[in-house]
RNA sequence: GCCACCGUAGCUCAGUGGUAGAGCACACCCUUGGUAAGGGUGAGGUCGAGGGUUCAAUCCCCUUCGGUGGCUCCA
C-alpha cells in the first residue's frame, strides 16, 4: 500500500503496488504522454518499474517544470538511442560484436568489434541512420527482462560474446545478483542487449538523432587488448535541439584556434619543419610578446630574477634529475658528438646496444631539454646561498621539447616544442606556504585580467601504487599537504586527483576546456622536495649548518603555445586592444582624406600603437569588412567632415554602428590609455558610450 | 603508437580513368564612394610525396608524409 510523495510535496496513496507509468497516468494524461522514466528515491528507473512501498517519486519528462532540459531525460534518450544504433549496425553487419554503449555529455557511443568482417566506414552512416529511423518509426517498447546471475551467464556463454560476458562478470563483481536485458520489442523475437538500463518506454520516444563519427578504442581502455571501433552519435528530445546542437558545433569550429590561427595569421605549422613545432608568425608573436611583457612586469614586482639557459644539456644532468632514462619514451633521442658517433659506427654498434650504453652512462650525449628545472638548479648551485637570500626565484621563458605521440599532436595545445613561462623558487621550508600563495595569486591575476573565469583547479597527488614517482614518502606527504592547504586559500572548489602528480612532486593545476570540450592543463604550481635532494642543494642556515631548500616549480600560463591556443578560443580571435596584433586601422573615405588619414596614422604609430592604414581604392564598406574579418578592435574612419573638424569617426569591433566622433588627440590618448592599462581604461568610456 | 576519415590555387572548397574548376585573396585598369563586399581584366596548380595497375592515373591499389576525430599516453 504505497504512499508516494511527489516533487511538489503532495502525496498519493494506493491500495495496490503501482507502476511508474500508471502513476503518471493517474496524475494526468499529459504527464503520461510525456513521461520517459521515473526518479524513485533519487534513482532513475524504467517507467514500467513497480512501486510497492512508500517513497518519493518524480516523473522524468524531456522538459523540467521550468521548461529547461532535463539532464536525466537526455541521458535516457541517448542511452536508448545507442541501443537502436547498435541494433541497426548489428543488422547491417552481422559479424559485428557489440561491446559497450554508454551515454555521454554530448551524445553517446557504442564500442563494436568488427573483427573478421568488413569494417564500418562513414559511408555506411546513411544506411545505419535509415535503419535507425525505421526502428524508431516502429515505436517498439524497450522491454526489460531479468535473469539470475547463473542463468544470465549461461545465456551469454551460449551466445559466445566474450565482451558481453566480461561486462556481466564485472556486474557480478560489483555486487549484482541478477543480469538484465533490454529487447526493443518482444524478448526472444526482437533484438536485445545486455544492459542495466533504464531506458525510455519505447523507441519512438527518441526524438532526433545523428550518427556523428568513428574512432578507435581499446577494450577496457587497455592497448594490449582488442581494438574496437567506437561509433559516436547524439540524440535530443526534439529536432530543433539537435539542429541547435549541430549549429553550435559549427560555431565552435569557427572559434577553433587552428581555424582562427590561419585566418588571423597568428601561427603556422609547417610539415617541412616538423609535427608539433609552432612557427610564430608576426601577428601571433605580438600576442605572445605582450603576454610575456605582462607577466614579466608582475615577476619584477614579486622579486623574481630572470635567467637564460640553453636548449640542451648533458645526459648526466638528466641522469641526476631522473629525467633520463626513466622518461626516455617522451623525449627526443639524445644528441651524440661527432667523434663518439664515428667511433660507434666503426664498432658497428646496434641501436639496442646504443640505448643500453647511453642508459648505463658509458656513452655521453646531450638531451634536448624536456624541462628547465635542471638548468635552473645548476644556476642555484653555482653560488653559495644564505638563509637570508632565500627565496631565490629564477624565471625564464624556457623552451622545452617532448616526444609526444604523433596521434596526440594538434594545433597549439599539444605540441613537441613549447615555451614555458617557467620559474623555480628555491626556498626555506618555512617559506613554502607563503611562496605557494604568491604563485597562486599570480595565476589568479592572469586569469582575472584576461577574463578567463571558466577553469577548474586540480590538486594532482601521487598514486601510491605507481612506481613512476621518485623520492621519500615522508617528503611527498609534506608536499601534498602544502598543496592542499594552498589550494584551500584559493577560494575556488578543487578536486584531488591521485596519479596526476609530477614525477618529483604534487601540483596544483588550472584546467580549461577548448571549444570542442577537451580539457587542457594550463597554469601549474608544483612543490618539490626531491630534486633538491637529488642535486644535493644546500643553503647556510642561521645555525651555520647546511640546510636543504625546497623547490617550487611554477608556470602560470603553462606554456605560451597551449595558453595562447586556449586564449584565441576564449576571445574567439577578437583580442582586447593590448593584445591585438593590429590595434587600430585608419580608413580614409577616399583619396581626398589621404593626407589627414596619414597624419592620424603617424600620430598613432608615434604614440606606440600598432596602427594600420587602408589606402586601397575600395569603398568604405569594403574596408570595414576587411578590417572586421581581421577582428581589429578599433577602426578610425576619416573623411572630409572629420578632417575639417579634426575629428575621428570611431567604430569598434563587434558593434553594429559607429561609436560617434571624437577629437584627434583624444582618440590617440584614449587608445594609448586602453592599451597601456591592459583594458582597465577604455576609449569607449572616454567617449561616453 | 592505434583505428576511421581527409590531403586539388595563398584561403575555403567543387570535380573527372583521357594532364583541372569556382568564390575569396593577389596584380593591373575604371570607379573617389560616409560605416560589413562597386565594376572589369589578369596572373596563379608536378591535384601532398614515392611506387604499382593501365594505352592512359589527380581519380584505382600499395607505401610514405601531413591533417582531423577519437583511443592510449602526457614529467
Amino acid at each position: 500500500m504505497p504512499t508516494i510523495t511527489l516533487p511538489d510535496g503532495s502525496r498519493r496513496s494506493y491500495e495496490q503496488p503501482i507502476t511508474a507509468a500508471q502513476l503518471a497516468a493517474d496524475i494526468g494524461p499529459g504527464l503520461a504522454k510525456a513521461a520517459l522514466a521515473a526518479r524513485i528515491e533519487g534513482t532513475v528507473r524504467d517507467l514500467s518499474s513497480t512501486i510497492d512501498r512508500d517513497c518519493a517519486v518524480a516523473l522524468i519528462t524531456p522538459r523540467t517544470r521550468d521548461r529547461g532540459v532535463d539532464a536525466d531525460a537526455l541521458q535516457l534518450i541517448r542511452h536508448s538511442c545507442a541501443h537502436v544504433m547498435a541494433e541497426a549496425i548489428a543488422k547491417l553487419f552481422p559479424h559485428a560484436k557489440l561491446v559497450y554503449g554508454p551515454p555521454l555529455d554530448t551524445g553517446f557511443y557504442y564500442d563494436i568489434s568488427f573483427e573478421g568482417g568488413r569494417a564500418i566506414s562513414t559511408e555506411d552512416f546513411p544506411a545505419i541512420e535509415a535503419e535507425m529511423t525505421r526502428i524508431i518509426g516502429e515505436n517498439r517498447p524497450f522491454t526489460r527482462c531479468e535473469l539470475s546471475l547463473r542463468d544470465g551467464l549461461d545465456k551469454l556463454r551460449a551466445e559466445g560474446s566474450k565482451f558481453k560476458l566480461d561486462n556481466a562478470e564485472r556486474a557480478r563483481e560489483a555486487g549484482s545478483t541478477t543480469l538484465s536485458w533490454y529487447a526493443t520489442g518482444v524478448p526472444g523475437t526482437n533484438w536485445e542487449d545486455l544492459c542495466r538500463g533504464p531506458h525510455v518506454p519505447s523507441t519512438g520516444r527518441i526524438g532526433a538523432f545523428k550518427v556523428m563519427s568513428l574512432a578507435s578504442s581499446y577494450w577496457k581502455g587497455d592497448e594490449t587488448l582488442d581494438r574496437l571501433t567506437r561509433v559516436y552519435g547524439t540524440a535530443f528530445a526534439t529536432a530543433e535541439e539537435l539542429a541547435a546542437h549541430l549549429t553550435q558545433l559549427d560555431e565552435a569550429k569557427k572559434r577553433d584556434h587552428r581555424v582562427l590561427g590561419k585566418q588571423l595569421r597568428l601561427f603556422h605549422i609547417d610539415e617541412m619543419v616538423g609535427q608539433g613545432l609552432i612557427l610564430w608568425t608576426p601577428n601571433g608573436s605580438i600576442v605572445r610578446q605582450e603576454l610575456q611583457n605582462f607577466i614579466s612586469d608582475e615577476l619584477r614586482k614579486q622579486g623574481y630574477t630572470q635567467v637564460f639557459t640553453p636548449h640542451i644539456g648533458k645526459l648526466d644532468l638528466y641522469r641526476t634529475s631522473g629525467h633520463f632514462p626513466y622518461y626516455r619514451e617522451s623525449q627526443y633521442p639524445p644528441v651524440i658528438e661527432h667523434e663518439q658517433m664515428a667511433a660507434l659506427a666503426k664498432e658497428g654498434c646496434s641501436c639496442g646496444e646504443l640505448a643500453n650504453r647511453l642508459e648505463k652512462g658509458e656513452i655521453d650525449g646531450y638531451l634536448l631539454k624536456p624541462m628547465n628545472c635542471p638548468h635552473h638548479i645548476r644556476i642555484f648551485a653555482s653560488s653559495p646561498h644564505s638563509y637570508r637570500d632565500m627565496p631565490v626565484r629564477l624565471s625564464e621563458f624556457g623552451t622545452v621539447y617532448r616526444w609526444e605521440q604523433s596521434g596526440e599532436i594538434g594545433g597549439m595545445t599539444r605540441v613537441r616544442g613549447f615555451t614555458q613561462d617557467d620559474a623555480h623558487l628555491f626556498c626555506r621550508e618555512d617559506q613554502v606556504a607563503q611562496e605557494l600563495l604568491g604563485c597562486l595569486s599570480l595565476v589568479k591575476l592572469i586569469f582575472g585580467t584576461l577574463g578567463m573565469n571558466e577553469y577548474r583547479v586540480r590538486v594532482g597527488l601521487r598514486d601510491s601504487d605507481s612506481a613512476k614517482y621518485v623520492g621519500d614518502p615522508k617528503n611527498w606527504g609534506k608536499a601534498e599537504d602544502a598543496c592542499r592547504t594552498a589550494a584551500r586559500t584559493l577560494g575556488v572548489p578543487f578536486s584531488e586527483e591521485p596519479g596526476e602528480a609530477a614525477f618529483y612532486g604534487p601540483k596544483i593545476d588550472f584546467v580549461v576546456k577548448d571549444v570542442i570540450g577537451r580539457s587542457w592543463q594550463l597554469g601549474t604550481v608544483q612543490v618539490d622536495y626531491n630534486l633538491p635532494e637529488r642535486f644535493d642543494l644546500t643553503y647556510v642556515g642561521a645555525d651555520n649548518q647546511a640546510h636543504r631548500p625546497v623547490m617550487i616549480h611554477r608556470a602560470p600560463f603553462g606554456s605560451m603555445e597551449r595558453f595562447i591556443g586556449c586564449l584565441i578560443e576564449h576571445f574567439a580571435g577578437a583580442f582586447p586592444v593590448w593584445l591585438a596584433p593590429e590595434q587600430v586601422r585608419v580608413l580614409p573615405i577616399s583619396e581626398k582624406s589621404a593626407t589627414y588619414a596619414r597624419e592620424l596614422h603617424s600620430a598613432l604609430v608615434a604614440a606606440g600603437l600598432r596602427a594600420g592604414i587602408d589606402e586601397g581604392n575600395e569603398r568604405i564598406q569594403g574596408k570595414i569588412k576587411d578590417a572586421s574579418e581581421m577582428k581589429i578592435p578599433y577602426l578610425a574612419v576619416v573623411g572630409p567632415r572629420d578632417a575639417e573638424g579634426r575629428k575621428v569617426s570611431v567604430r569598434a569591433f563587434g558593434t553594429e554602428a559607429n561609436l560617434g566622433e571624437i577629437g584627434f588627440d583624444a582618440f590617440v590618448e584614449g587608445l594609448t590609455g586602453e592599451a597601456r592599462s591592459r583594458g582597465a581604461e577604455t576609449l569607449r568610456s572616454r567617449m561616453g558610450t
